[in-house]
DNA sequence: AAATACTATATTGTTTAACAAGATAGCTAT
DNA sequence: ATAGCTATCTTGTTAAACAATATAGTATTT
C-alpha cells in the first residue's frame, strides 16, 4: 500500500462531496475526475463504498439514469445535509492544514509556486 | 468521533516523526507538544501505540531515562530510516495538499492570513 | 451470433489507524 | 496512607481504504 493511500484516509469523503457539490456525477466518472486533479490512487473499489456510505448517511442522493452508450449510470447529487457536512469538513481541513504544514515543512524553504 | 480525528488519519505518523526529528521527546511530552501546535485531539491512547509501532518498524529508537520529578521517561530519537521515511511523507504531503486544497476551497475566496 | 472488451455498479474480506478505557506504577503532597 | 499527578502500555472497538471479485449491460470484432 502506498503512503499516499494512508494520507488519503479521512479526506476522501470531503473530496468526493466537493466534486458532487459542483455537479451531478456517477461513480465511474468520479474516479476519473479525482485522478485528473491528482488523487491518482483512488480506484472504484474505494469510491463505490464511499458513495454508498454517503448516501446511507443522507449526504448525497443517487438516481439511476440510462446512458447513450453503455450500462445505466447512477448519478449522485448532494443534499442540504451533505452541503452542511461539506462546510464542516472544509472548516476542519483549514484548521488542520496549517499545523501540519508547519510541522512537516519546518526548517524548509517555503518553495511556493506562483499559482496564487 | 470528531471529523478532525478522521482527517488526522494517515498524517499522524508524519507529524510525530517530524517532532522527534527536531529533538528527543517522550510520549507524554509529545502529546502536549502536538496539542500546542493545534492538533488538539491527540491523546495518549493514540500516541503510545503510534510510538511503539514506529519503533517496531525501525523509524525511531526509545531509551528509558530517569526524571528528576516523576516516573522514568522513554525518550525517542529518529533513526536514519525514520528520516528517510519522513522525507517521503513530506513529499507525499506536498503532492496531496494542492489537489485537496483545490477541491475543498474551489469557488471560495482565498481568505489568506498575513502570517506568511 | 459468438467472443471479447469496455463501461458501470456493487460486495466481500483484509489490513490497519485512531481511540476510548483501563491497567500499572512511580513520585509528590497532604 | 490516601489522593493526585506523571508516565507508559495494553485491550478491544470502530471504521476507512482497497484489492479482488461478481454481475451485467453495451460495443466491437470476427
Amino acid at each position: 500500500m502506498s503512503i499516499r493511500s494512508q494520507l488519503l484516509k479521512g479526506i476522501l469523503d470531503g473530496c468526493i462531496l466537493a466534486v458532487i457539490a459542483e455537479e451531478s456525477v456517477y461513480g465511474y466518472e468520479l474516479s476519473r475526475k479525482l485522478q485528473q486533479v491528482g488523487l491518482s490512487d483512488v480506484s472504484e473499489g474505494t469510491i463505490y463504498p464511499v458513495l454508498l456510505r454517503l448516501q446511507k448517511n443522507g449526504m448525497i442522493e443517487g438516481e439511476m439514469r440510462p446512458s447513450d452508450s453503455g450500462p445505466n449510470r447512477k448519478y449522485y447529487d448532494i443534499t442540504a445535509q451533505g452541503e452542511e457536512a461539506l462546510e464542516m469538513i472544509q472548516e476542519e481541513w483549514r484548521i488542520l492544514v496549517n499545523p501540519v504544514n508547519e510541522l512537516l515543512q519546518r526548517g524548509r524553504i517555503n518553495e511556493r509556486e506562483t499559482d496564487d
